[in-house]
DNA sequence: CTCATTTCTTGCCATTTGCCAAGTGTAAGC
DNA sequence: GCTTACACTTGGCAAATGGCAAGAAATGAG
C-alpha cells in the first residue's frame, strides 16, 4: 500500500509541491478495519482521522424513537471520522462502521496538533479540508431542500455506484431521509428509465 | 457600540483570557447594512466575515427552476458570510441580504490571514469556529432526515423567535424545504397547540 | 388617502411518502 | 436439507405536502 492517493489528495485540497505533500503524508499511518468492525463508537472521543484507501464505511446515529439513521457513506479517498468530536474533543454522537474490509491512512489528534504548530502547510491543509467537508454538507443540505427523494437517489448512485453494490437498502433509505419501503418503490420506477 | 458581545463570542468558541479576547476583537471593524441591502452578492468572492451585533440577515440561492431558496438566517451573535467563498477565495454561490437594518463586526480576508499567522489563538479560534458551523449544519441535516416540517418549524421559532417577526413566510418556507402554502397550513395547526 | 403590489390564507385535488402487514427471496448456521 | 434470520418487494390505506387559483389582508408608493 503506497501513499500516492494520500499525496494526491493533499495536493487537491491545497496546491503544494510533491515533496511537501510527501512530508505531510509521512505523518500518517496505515490502518485496517475488517467488515462490520467499528472505527468509532458513539460516546467515544474520535481520536484518529482516517482517509480511506480501500473499502466503504458508513456513519450512523439514532433518532428519537431509537431507529438507526445513516448520516454518511465513505468510500475511496474520503475521510471517515467525526470532525466535530475529533477537533472539539467531545464524545461523538455517531458511530462509524466498516461495511467492507477497509484500508486507511490515519493520524491521531496529538500528532495532528503537533504538526499544525510545526508545519504551516499542514494547518492550511487542515483548514481547507474542513471547509471542503462543510461545502459538501451544504450541497447535500441544498439537495434535501430542493430535490425529490428520487433525484437524490439518482445523484447518489451516479456519484458512488459502488455503494449500491455493497450497502443494504435500508441504510441508503435513511441516508436519503425516506423509508426503505419508499426507496424500494423509487428504485422500481428508476429501473424503468 | 461596544465589543462585549464579540469578546464573549470568542470566549465561548475557545476558552481564553478576556485580555486575549480583547486583543482578537481589536482586529474587527464596525459595519452597517441597511434593510434590503446586500452584504454579499452571488458570484462575488466573500471578502469580509461579519459577526452580527444587531439585526437579521438571510442567505439565499436559486434552484434549477430559478426559484429562490433561503439557505440560512442570521441574527444576533451569528456569523453572516459564505465561509466556503471566504476561505477558498472562490465566487459565492449565494447572496446575503439584510432583512432589517444591521450592525456588524467584520474582518477582511487579508486581515484574518495575517492574524492567523501571527496569533496562535486566532487560528485556533478560526478552526473551532468553522467546526461549530459544520456542527450546526450537521444538526440541521439530521433534522431534515428525521423530523417533519412542523417539528422543524417549531424548533426554528423556538430558537429564533425574532425571525418570525421580521421575515416573510415564503423565506421561512424555503428554508424549511416546503412551500409557503404548506407552511401557512402548518402554522395554523401550530397556533391551536 | 388611494392604488398597486406583495404577503398570506384557503379550498380542491394530485402526488409523494409513511405505516403496517404479508409474502418472496437469499444467505448462514446447524 | 432444514431452519432462521435478514433483505427486499408489494399492496392497501393514511398522512403530509405540492400545485394551482381565488380571495383576503397587509404593506408601500405616490
Amino acid at each position: 500500500m503506497n501513499k500516492d492517493n494520500l499525496i494526491q489528495l493533499f495536493q487537491n485540497v491545497l496546491p503544494m509541491s510533491t515533496g511537501k505533500a510527501e512530508q505531510l503524508a509521512e505523518k500518517f499511518k496505515a490502518g485496517k478495519t475488517v467488515r462490520n468492525e467499528y472505527l468509532l463508537k458513539e460516546g467515544a472521543v474520535c481520536n484518529a482521522s482516517h482517509f480511506i484507501e480501500e473499502g466503504i464505511m458508513r456513519s450512523y446515529t439514532y433518532d428519537i424513537e431509537g431507529n438507526e439513521v445513516t448520516t454518511s457513506f465513505y468510500s475511496k479517498k474520503m475521510q471517515g471520522s467525526d470532525l466535530v468530536s475529533f477537533f472539539k474533543r467531545i464524545p461523538s454522537k455517531e458511530s462509524i462502521q466498516a461495511l467492507t474490509d477497509c484500508e486507511t491512512w490515519y493520524i491521531t489528534y496529538g500528532d495532528m496538533q503537533a504538526n499544525f504548530h510545526a508545519i504551516p502547510e499542514f494547518r492550511e491543509f487542515g483548514r481547507l479540508n474542513i471547509i471542503n467537508h462543510y461545502s459538501i454538507l451544504k450541497q447535500r443540505m441544498l439537495s434535501m431542500l430542493q430535490e425529490t427523494a428520487e433525484q437524490r437517489y439518482g445523484a447518489l448512485i451516479n456519484s458512488n455506484p459502488e455503494i449500491l453494490q455493497n450497502v443494504p437498502l435500508k441504510y441508503i433509505a435513511s441516508y436519503l431521509g425516506i423509508t426503505d419501503t419508499s426507496l424500494s418503490r423509487i428504485r422500481k420506477e428508476f429501473i424503468k428509465k
